[in-house]
RNA sequence: GGAGGAGUGUCCGAGUGGUUAAAGGAGACGGACUGUAAAUCCGUUCGCUAUGCGUACGCUGGUUCGAAUCCAGCCUCCUCCA
């Protein structure tokens, strides 16, 4: 495959082949790999994330990949910003970039940018955080909400703690809502008349369903318990997104006896399933017709 | 050979005469998504010519106005005793 643009991007599903095709890309076209994955910036993830091994990496220059330690906070701010300082460097050597990744935030925010919300003050974010964590405190969050942000109430669910935590400390930080916030767009990171060549992995689900199963085992054998048992070593909190990650919360349990590996095998190919899914409905239902669909 | 226990929808599992197409869970499928996003949340899930009809709780038959639920026989599985 030719392409004439110089930037690509390659999303799709979990297991649909991106790493493989952005490294022939890379190496056919003498660009760069940028991570557009949300756990592949992890350090502590290498196996369980499906990030390139040191072998795909030395096939082309990969940036982004594993260089955030699952202790420090991190998001699609986080990963714009970085992408921002890449693009900085970069602009003299005029390489090609070819962006990878399954997050289809992180897509929206390269293509779209992100509304200009301000940073949350640390003591107002760890608060509403910590109160979530108390068991049924839904209810009780959302009666705040209604009370401090009746908008973002009347569009939230009660039971989306996870959403409603962020307008509370967005309210709180600001003083203004999140709704307000977000209907300041944001700025994308390539203008308008950037030609940008996008491309959409998406094999028949069974075939994904087919790769998951059999990568997840593949996992195991390589090391996936040992990342898990090091990472567990760390002693983080199991908020933090690290600790989320597929196949880390199953492969801790087994290691806590509380769970037989096939157990947290199965539950752990399962959740990988369920995220492939949830992955082709954003890339199906947002994703334009100017993403050419490939069949991988 | 004898004594108990069990067979429910894709799977697990509740249900002991009517308000049961059958709780709940899993899985699967569909959807939402702007600073945790591999997260978080919502819906659907026997079939159909669909405010109704058909089929369904191991099989066959019976009791009853009415059965997944009671009775009989049979089949299969598990545990214990020989």
């Amino acid at each position: 495959m030719k392409i004439e643009e110089d930037v690509i991007l390659i999303a799709g599903p979990t297991a649909s082949g991106k790493t493989g095709l952005a490294i022939d890309l890379a190496k056919s076209h003498g660009a760069i790999i940028l991570n557009t994955d949300s756990m592949q910036v992890y350090s502590d993830l290498r196996i369980l994330s499906a990030r390139p091994t040191d072998e795909e990496e030395k096939q082309a220059p990969h940036l982004l990949f594993g260089h955030v330690s699952g202790d420090q906070p991190y998001s699609v701010a986080h990963w714009k910003e970085d992408v921002a300082s890449v693009l900085k460097q970069e602009a003299d050597r005029k390489r090609p970039l070819v962006f990878v990744g399954g997050t289809g935030l992180y897509f929206n925010a390269l293509l779209h940018g992100l509304s200009p919300i301000p940073d949350i003050k640390p003591e107002i974010r760890e608060k509403w955080r910590a109160r979530s964590l108390n068991p049924g405190s839904g209810d009780e969050l959302f009666d705040r909400l209604l009370e401090l942000d009746r908008s973002m109430a009347d569009r939230l669910r009660p039971s989306d703690t996870q959403r409603i935590v962020r307008a509370l400390e967005v309210i709180e930080s600001t003083g203004v809502s999140l709704s307000v916030w977000q209907t300041q767009k944001g700025v994308p990171l390539f203008s308008a008349n950037h030609k940008i060549k996008k491309l959409l992995l998406m094999p028949d689900r069974s075939v994904v369903h087919e790769r998951i199963n059999h990568r997840f085992e593949q996992m195991v054998e390589q090391g996936g318990i040992s990342e898990v048992k090091t990472l567990m070593e760390k002693g983080l909190n199991a908020e933090v997104p690290v600790m989320k990650a597929i196949g880390v919360p199953q492969l801790i349990s087994y290691l806590k006896a509380e769970l037989s590996l096939e157990a947290a095998i199965e539950k752990s190919k399962a959740a990988t399933r369920q995220y492939a899914k949830r992955q082709s409905t954003w890339f199906r239902n947002s994703f334009g017709a100017d993403w050419e669909i490939l069949n991988g």
